[in-house]
DNA sequence: ACCCAGGCGGGCG
DNA sequence: CGCCCGCATGGG
């Protein structure tokens, strides 16, 4: 029998609609409840819940995590500690982003675990979210470790994210039974590394471009799904993932719809946001899909 | 029936 | 390097 250890934040310049719908690990991860305004996902052998009523964040869990841990897990995973009003402030360069900035306000960049995000990744690519959802959704539940919890008179069941040394134990047939699809020998690949030589942890010390090139080591990691791990598996604000629609966005709205290399767009987001050209991309991304430019 | 989805790896000139 | 192609799968 076991309680739920409960908490809040008091949370400003936050939207757990924003976040959680940006397409973020945490979104592939996560049960949503009403409206965006609630969620659910498992941490490690936790199951935490979430929810966010205008000026508070308040949080619960049940599982192994204690009060401490469970605290400064929610303030990592949501970002509440960036420093927003700064971030709003580098990235207000241009009308479009300050356009963004208002209609996304409170949006953050969430930070997770480093391998749930190198697979959540590897998953996304030439794929769609709801797709994405749905895969890392059946390997969760095929792969990852049972949780059985007893609580308030009944048994609540929940699976861990998959570890990586489950996950490069299984033929690629079989986990492409989870529609993984092609990935799947990116999956077993990317899990037989991370499992043994590849230590994701040790990298966190390393700057932002050894990094990400040590990334690209993973089958299945190039230059778009590194940077999305750097930015929110490693929390390494000047990556700037660079997918189709950002090409396009940055092509539209800075360089009058002339094409650029990624190269060229990875030195101009360096250039022009600096360590905050992650939220930049974030911020031009959902307002580049939503006015669909021309 | 077709078309596409927040790319990557491999092969080519 | 830069370019081009194939790639599993399922929803619109």
């Amino acid at each position: 029998m076991e309680d739920w250890i409960r908490g809040g934040v008091p949370v400003s310049e936050f939207s757990l609609r924003y976040t959680a719908e940006s397409a973020q690990p945490l979104t592939f991860i996560a049960d949503f409840g009403n409206n965006g305004m609630s969620l659910s996902y498992p941490y490690k052998g936790a199951l935490v819940h979430v929810e966010h009523m205008s000026k508070n964040l308040a949080y619960r869990a049940v599982g192994r995590i204690g009060e401490m841990e469970l605290g400064k897990e929610i303030r990592r995973r949501f970002g509440l500690g960036d420093n927003l009003e700064r971030i709003y402030d580098d990235i207000s360069t241009d009308e479009f982003l300050k356009k963004s900035i208002k209609e996304y306000r409170g949006m953050r960049i969430t930070e997770n675990g480093l391998w749930e995000t190198t697979l959540c990744f590897i998953i996304s690519q030439f794929n769609n979210v709801k797709r994405i959802r749905g895969i890392v959704r059946k390997l969760t539940d095929t792969y990852g470790e049972q949780n059985q919890i007893s609580s308030g008179g009944k048994i609540l069941k929940f699976n861990s994210f998959p570890e990586p040394e489950v996950l490069a134990q299984q033929e690629v047939k079989d986990l492409m039974k989870c529609g993984t699809g092609f990935r799947a020998k990116y999956i077993k690949g990317a899990a037989e590394l991370c499992s043994g030589s590849f230590e994701l942890e040790k990298l966190r010390a390393k700057s932002y471009l050894d990094a990400k090139e040590a990334l690209m080591e993973l089958p299945g990691v190039g230059d778009k799904v590194a940077d999305c791990i750097l930015l929110m598996g490693y929390k390494k604000g000047e990556a700037f993932p660079i997918d189709t629609w950002i090409k396009r966005i940055v092509e539209r709205v800075y360089f009058k719809g002339r094409k650029q290399s990624i190269k060229n767009i990875h030195s101009f987001a360096q250039e022009r946001w600096e360590k905050s050209a992650g939220y930049a991309q974030q911020y031009l991304f959902w307002r580049g899909r939503s006015i669909k430019l021309n």
